[in-house]
DNA sequence: ACTAGCGGGACTGCCCGTTGGT
DNA sequence: ACCAACGGGCAGTCCCGCTAGT
């Protein structure tokens, strides 16, 4: 039912990571907004696309903010972003997904695969993990606080992005075959990547949980540790 | 939408793991089936309950496999079980929970109280999964396969078993709070717990997926060697 | 999709012609207006249905007359019903089931049944749809003025009404085909109740096009006269 | 809604029934693909077109043998035929269309201006019907099949066949009311017409449902000696 | 007390008008 | 000048909570 069929506008938009990308080596240019920079040589159309994709989070973020999460219908964002309920669903596969970050695994898979192959998977996968909750860090606070607040709360966000991770996981899983050699579905592979964002996402709860207090990648960096060090302590 | 409301019967009905019981040892009893058992001591009242609960699971079970889950109308289930709709509902709090057994979290649970207290963590969580696991294994072979499948093939049912899950998660990691003398919402113990239940899930995922090939026991001693192995290999 | 599943109520609302029915004999009271009569020993549920059911109707016949079919979405209908659109659905299967009778068919069945079984088909056929098509007179003008413009105009419910003569026509072929000692999917039979009920619809049709001037049982007896007359003219 | 507009191309594309044709007494070339034959003398863009709507047309051949009917979306024929759905719409009135086969009724149209005047109306109307019949039949069998099947089983599909033949009758009327010297709306004509069509739609769908185990054109004779009996047997 | 039924909201699919891009 | 594609809009389905009859 809710496919993770590619989004409109995911392909241009989010051009994937492209970490080093061509001229990159020039500078040490900062990771810019992407929206804008892409926008300077996108046609209307997809400057119009990315306009109403970030009207409608914003719309969601604001009534939801207001009224909370179940009160708040589709139908009341559609109307707040000024657009029809059906174009909501054409951009967003569901409601939960308004106000889930759907970019988070896929950076994860490209700071995956930028791992030199040498290196140990847990800690790759590790790494990589940290690596795409830096550039998480990179977005504004409160949306932050605001979604994982949501995930802590709502069971239904809880578990769409549960499924996403599981996605997400999988894609990790496959990665990693491939570095050490195995098949796609083998299952070690898959029970570790499971353990680690299993691990992951409970980190987010308990720092969601706790009111945001600690910081999130100190959070992270202990549950690195107790995976680390083999789930002894 | 989805609470986790004490499903009817579910004290009464649900007798629970009552880990060795009285006599328990005296005999090799087979596993009876534990409505006939149960039936004997409750009341006409209860015995009817556990008789609905039980026809609209078997309803469901056949439609499901006859024409698919999402196929299956929880109307049309109703209608099969001969009562209204709503009374299904008061027996499951939701379509998934028809499919899924409520009962594994409080075995898994009731088998970490009952592990040695000075047992590492992991090694306990471990075995109460694995269990809970042998408990599940009573069950008839048909069902337990039909049941995976779901799992593996329907989002929806994959996500209210990780939901669910991750609750069972949660009172594993109050249990083994309690006994590592760390606070209840500890990160590291609630991480730890996180990490095994993700894989445990998987590994129930990888079994289905997998056409039900594998032994589940013998695959989620993969996953323990995986697990106690400090994720590495 | 449209499924034509018994609509709620269809049951004791429609307890069938029952042209004779026990204890009829002891009088000559004209059919009664079926609704109150039923109303009297119907428990209070049964009753609001009814009265649902003929608000819908009501308000889907007086916004349709203002402002045109496809103007009028269910959902306004809903409102001035003061039932919600769900609502409108567990009524009528489909939009245009409102405004058409769905006791028509039902009605022409019974008057098959009571034709003296000696009679020609065709015969039985045409006295059959031709008493049904009275009963239907018996309705208030203007609802049946309002329909058969409808459906004269209209061709989503132009087509509708032909999928519902068309199940009636199988129905009455199954009717015949006992009758005649044939068997249920017998072609001839089917081809001889679909070329009758091809005419009656047409003469239904005609009838609406030309504004109701002439009588419908005026016209349908030409149609009649032209079928028995063996289509040559 | 299902507006009956010309299709794109239906003027040229469908050069018709061209009934003789230059040449056309000649000898006895077999029926060659039609479209082949029209390619030739067409423009660019025609052919292009043509092509366009064949492809749009195998693409949901295709698919829905693979998937049913409901399943298969308009947009994930428009992918498969690697066109914009707007364009499927811009070829096809409606999904129904893009199974049904909408040359039919100008067949039959032709076949009946081209009968002897003098011939008695229904003796016309059959031979009409059963030489649009026999056309039909130089098609790939297969998809007759798929095609008949289609409407024996989904009710929109069979609904908008019947549309379509009901628009087909009233032409045929028509016509044939100018044979007869009367109005173009003369009831009985139009009676005669849609008994026919009633019929020979009945005829179809009889074929269908047997599995098309019988001949299509054996079959429709028995209908028409139904009716040239007079509807008495 | 038990349960039928209504409210209502998420979501999908069909279809169409308009507009930007080529 | 064409044409894809985007957005709008509506019918319809399903799930599920709550209210009110029996």
């Amino acid at each position: 039912m809710t496919t993770t069929a590619p989004l409109p506008g995911s392909g241009p938009t989010a051009p994937g990571p492209t970490p080093p990308g061509p001229g990159a080596g020039c500078g040490l240019r900062p990771v810019r907004n992407a929206l804008a920079a892409a926008g300077q040589r996108l046609g209307l159309r997809e400057r119009k696309k990315l306009k109403t994709r970030a009207a409608i989070r914003e719309a969601a973020d604001r009534l939801i903010a207001e009224q909370g999460y179940e009160a708040t219908t589709v139908e009341r964002i559609a109307e707040a972003a000024e657009v029809s309920p059906s174009t909501v669903f054409r951009y967003f596969p569901s409601k939960e997904d308004i106000v889930l970050t759907d970019e988070y695994d896929r950076l994860t898979e490209a700071a995956l695969r930028a791992r030199p192959p040498a290196e140990d998977p847990l800690d790759a996968l590790l790494h990589a993990v940290r690596e795409s909750l830096v550039a998480l860090a990179g977005e504004e606070e409160s949306a932050r606080v605001r979604r994982s607040t949501l995930v802590a709360e709502v069971p239904a966000v809880r578990a769409r992005l549960t499924e996403t991770m599981t996605d997400g996981s999988r894609r990790l899983a496959r990665v990693l075959a491939e570095r050490t050699g195995r098949g796609p579905a083998d299952p070690e592979v898959r029970v570790l990547t499971a353990a680690v964002t299993g691990a992951a996402r409970e980190t987010v709860v308990c720092w969601a949980e706790d009111g945001h207090r600690d910081d999130l990648l100190t959070l992270f960096d202990r549950t690195a540790a107790v995976l680390r060090g083999g789930l002894r302590f």
